[in-house]
DNA sequence: GTCTGTGAACGCATTCACAGCA
DNA sequence: TGCTGTGAATGCGTTCACAGAC
């Protein structure tokens, strides 16, 4: 059996994101080229990405827009909702506390952690800020699968470390350090500064 | 001449800040197989990476962190500073305004504009905030280079227009949607959305 | 002719294996 | 022995070229 890679699976993720921008439009089809134009990929990369889950297309005329979406979410999603763990309420934290793209079927924020005890016993957009000790009884509790690292980079290895312990199984950091965790745990690391250092390196070649 | 790959350069960004780390901490050397360690990289890539710029390494030894950031920062930074324009001031705008990172001699952010009537004239952390009419403008006179979309969806295409238009040569783009520029501009997309599921799909396989 | 689907070719990045050096 | 540096081999992802369907 084939398996599916890393990268086709993220290049999915943004084909249903603009999928479910086109079903507003109430576009009902879709073709490969175009699909391409809006992600910024090319015609063929997306054949071959969708080709992973079967012939889902009909020749001349494309892909019908919310069976493609379906066909991608219920392989990469399966129904599932992830529920996320935020460790620090600091600007940061605050602003993913009230990022409005997660009111999502898909996504729900269910704790949010922080030091500070001024910070504790608030609520932002309906969470409440509990004291980093009780993380991880709160987090087996509503079963949260994914972290955010929104602290400063002094305590994210300490956030990390409690992470773990709770069996989160992935985690965002955004803290501008590296941490250390065992291999089974993924981490994606979002440093802003080396994201804006990159970009301008690139337009500097 | 050999040239240099997109992927080493971002590395290469981690591992200055790996290195500065150390710095701090007056590690004065460093071996390939402790710099895998702490970017969780891999030695051997390290080596083929440091290798493009020269032999800076010393067998037995290993590397002077001194000499390997220098070294590294000014083939890729060439003692530029990056210049930041910000478009929109909400609660992400805020926090990236706030954002303690960027209080460093490589990056400074020097313009943020925001629809709103009610958010102009303000400041924030010392940077003031313009309506954005008049963003071309001053972009143009600060010297931009990058731009930074953390306005809402419906905007975001509105916005990329404009720092095109006014010259802006790289974009990080915070909106959960795709914008179409030309291809000469290097777009780089953050959604939280997409990387929390990205991170959740890689931890299901 | 116009779209999808796909084996084959290609190119790039990582890993391997080992030479070189102190 | 313990590190760097590097050509060779490998593996992976993208692109090419074209078959198949309508």
């Amino acid at each position: 059996m084939k398996t599916i890679s890393r990268k086709t699976i993220d290049r999915a993720l943004l084909y249903i994101r603009a999928l479910e921008n086109l079903l507003k439009e109430k576009r009902d089809k879709i073709s490969s080229s175009e699909l391409a134009d809006i992600t910024g990929s090319s015609d063929v990369q997306i054949r071959k990405d969708i080709s992973f889950f079967g012939k889902v297309g009909v020749p001349r005329v494309g892909y019908e827009t919310k069976r493609l979406k379906d066909i991608l979410e219920n392989f990469i999603l399966q129904d599932n909702i992830v529920h996320i763990a935020l460790f620090g309420v600091g600007n940061l934290g605050k602003a993913i506390l009230k990022y409005p793209g997660f009111q999502t079927d898909k996504i729900k924020l269910v704790a949010a952690f922080d030091k500070a005890k001024s910070k504790l016993s608030k609520e932002i957009n309906g969470i409440k800020i509990y004291p980093v000790e009780r993380s991880a009884e709160l987090i087996k509790k509503v079963h949260a699968e994914i972290g955010i690292i929104a602290v400063p980079p002094g305590s994210s290895q300490e956030v990390a470390d409690i992470m773990v312990k709770s069996g989160l199984k992935g985690i965002i950091n955004f803290a501008p350090n590296c941490i250390s965790v065992p291999k089974s745990i993924y981490v994606k690391n979002i440093d802003f500064s080396i994201e804006i250092l990159s970009i301008f390196s690139h337009t500097q070649l």
